[in-house]
RNA sequence: GGGGGCGUAGCUCAGUUGGUUAGAGCGCCGGCCUGUCACGCCGGAGGCCGCGGGUUCGAGUCCCGUCGCUCCCG
C-alpha cells in the first residue's frame, strides 16, 4: 500500500485502542477522521445548499455515479467544470461507483434485499450482470444502458471527484456462499480493470478506493481484503451485505476490519446509525456515509437519545403535538435553538419543506457532534468512556 | 306554495340491471427506513348507508312517509 501524495495522503494523528483519528488530504482539501459523509447522491444534500453543508462543518460529501450519469449526465457536468463547480461545493467529494445502484434495479429495495428481507418496491427491472459489466434499463426514460468498470471510472473521472470508488457488485444477504464467492471474484477482476483504466486515463489527482466484498464469510472477506490491499490502492471500503441483524454486522466487522491495511483510510459503506458509527469507530473505521440521517429527517424523525437505544424520535407522533421542549436539549442547531418539538411536529405532519430542512439541519448537526466528539475523545485517549456514555455504558465493539 | 337534487367513515365522495363480511382518497393511530427508485413504504382502527315503514328469499340500491340541506320556478 503506497499512497500518491498528488491524490491523497493520510496521517493517523492519534490512536486509542483500535480507534484512530486522522487527517486525509485530498485534491480539494482536508478531511478530518473519523468522519461522517452526508449523501449528495444527485449533486445536492437534499434540502440544503452546499454552503449550508459546509457551514455545518462537513468536509466531504458523497455523489453518485449512477444517478449523475443518468441525469444530468457527466458530459454536461464536465462541461461546467466538474461536479464541485456544478454544485458549488469547493471541498472534497467522494463518488460511489454505481454498482450498488445498478444492483438495486434488479431487486427494488436494496436495503431490504441486502438484509435478506423482501423489498416493498416493484423491483424486477431488466438487469443483466455479466463479466463485462451490467446492462440495465434506465428508470428515467426506459433506455438501455450499460455500466462496467471502465464506464464507471470514466464517469467518475468526468465528474472530477476527489475519491472514486471501484465498480463492484454488492452481494445480497440471500446469496449463498458459492454465489458470493464467484461475485467477489468478479468484483476483483473489475477492480483490476478499474485501476488499469484509471492509471491510463484517470485524473492524476483523483484517489481510488477499492471495495472489499465477501459477504458474511470470514475467509472470503480475508481473501478480498488482501487482494484489494495488494493493488496498492489509496483506501479501502467495506461493501456488500454485513448480515441481517446488527449483531451479525458487528461480528462481520469484527473479523473484517483487522484484515484491512492499517495505514490507509477505511470506509464503511452505507452504515450510519448512531450506535453503528460508534462501534465502527471503535473498531478502527475512518469514514462512514449513510442515507439515514437525511432520509429520516425528510420522514419526520430526529436523531436524539431515546428509550430503547435507537437514537431517533419520530416527531410525527401525537405525543409531540404539545411538547414545548427542543429536540435535544443543548443542541446548537437552528431547529433546537429556535423551535419546539410541537412546532416541528406540526411541520412534519404537514410535510412542510421548512420542517424537512430544519430536521435535516438537526440530524446532520447531531452526526457532526457525535463524530466530532469521538475524534476529540480519541485524541484524549478517552474513546471508550465517550462511546460508553453515548451508548449508555456499553462498548459493543469490544469482544466481538 | 310547486318542481328537481342530495343525505354512505372525522372530511370529500364511489357504490354497476337490488345479491356474499359496504369501498376509495384524505385525515387519524401504529410500524418501518443503514454505498437514497425514498418529502417515501407497510399496516390498523373507524360506517343503526338521515329516520320510520313497505316490497322482496335478499334493500345503500325499488316504493311510501318523514326530517335536514340545496337548486329552480312562483
Amino acid at each position: 500500500m503506497r499512497q500518491d501524495p498528488a491524490r491523497l495522503t493520510f496521517e493517523i494523528e492519534a490512536r486509542d485502542g483500535d480507534a484512530r483519528a486522522g487527517l486525509i488530504q485530498l485534491a480539494h482539501g482536508p478531511v478530518r477522521t473519523p468522519a461522517f459523509i452526508p449523501l449528495a447522491t444527485k449533486g445536492s444534500v437534499r434540502g440544503l445548499s452546499s454552503a449550508e453543508v459546509a457551514e455545518l462543518g462537513y468536509e466531504m460529501v458523497l455523489g453518485n455515479t449512477f444517478h449523475l450519469h443518468l441525469s444530468p449526465g457527466e458530459e454536461l457536468i464536465a462541461a461546467r467544470g466538474g461536479l464541485h463547480r456544478f454544485m458549488g461545493w469547493e471541498r472534497p467529494i467522494i463518488t460511489d461507483s454505481g454498482g450498488y445502484q445498478v444492483f438495486s434495479l434488479a431487486h427494488g429495495g436494496v436495503a431490504d434485499e441486502i438484509k435478506g428481507r423482501r423489498g416493498n418496491h416493484s423491483g424486477g427491472a431488466k438487469v443483466e450482470i455479466s463479466e463485462e459489466g451490467v446492462a440495465f434499463q434506465s428508470l428515467l426514460d426506459g433506455s438501455n444502458r450499460f455500466i462496467g468498470p471502465e464506464e464507471s471510472m470514466g464517469i467518475q473521472a468526468a465528474l472530477g471527484s476527489d475519491i472514486a470508488l471501484t465498480f463492484d457488485e454488492c452481494t445480497p444477504a440471500h446469496a449463498d456462499r458459492d454465489y458470493t464467492a464467484r461475485s467477489t471474484e468478479r468484483t476483483h477482476r473489475w477492480l483490476e480493470r478499474c485501476l488499469e483504466w484509471h492509471n491510463r486515463e484517470g485524473p492524476p489527482d483523483q484517489a481510488v478506493f477499492g471495495i472489499v466484498q465477501g459477504g458474511v464469510h470470514e475467509d472470503l472477506r480475508r481473501e478480498s481484503a488482501s487482494r484489494t490491499a495488494a493493488t496498492g490502492i489509496d483506501g479501502v471500503a467495506i461493501g456488500g451485505t454485513l448480515g441481517r441483524e446488527k449483531e451479525e454486522m458487528h461480528g462481520v466487522l469484527g473479523f473484517t476490519v483487522p484484515l484491512l491495511p492499517h495505514e490507509a483510510p477505511r470506509h464503511l459503506l452505507g452504515i450510519g446509525e448512531v450506535d453503528d458509527l460508534l462501534i465502527g469507530i471503535g473498531m478502527g473505521i475512518d469514514l462512514f456515509d449513510c442515507a439515514i440521517p437525511t432520509r429520516l429527517a425528510r420522514h419526520g424523525t430526529a436523531l436524539a437519545p431515546a428509550p430503547g437505544g435507537r437514537f431517533r424520535i419520530d416527531l410525527t407522533k401525537a405525543a409531540y403535538a404539545s411538547d414545548d421542549s427542543p429536540i435535544v436539549d443543548g443542541c446548537g442547531c437552528e431547529a433546537c435553538t429556535r423551535h419546539t418539538r410541537a412546532y416541528l411536529h406540526y411541520l412534519a405532519r404537514n410535510k412542510d419543506l421548512t420542517g424537512t430542512r430544519l430536521l435535516t439541519l438537526h440530524n446532520l448537526t447531531y452526526m457532526r457532534e457525535l463524530v466530532g466528539g469521538a475524534r476529540d475523545a480519541i485524541g484524549r485517549g478517552a474513546y471508550r468512556e465517550y462511546a460508553g456514555s453515548v451508548l449508555g455504558g456499553s462498548t459493543p465493539w469490544e469482544g466481538v
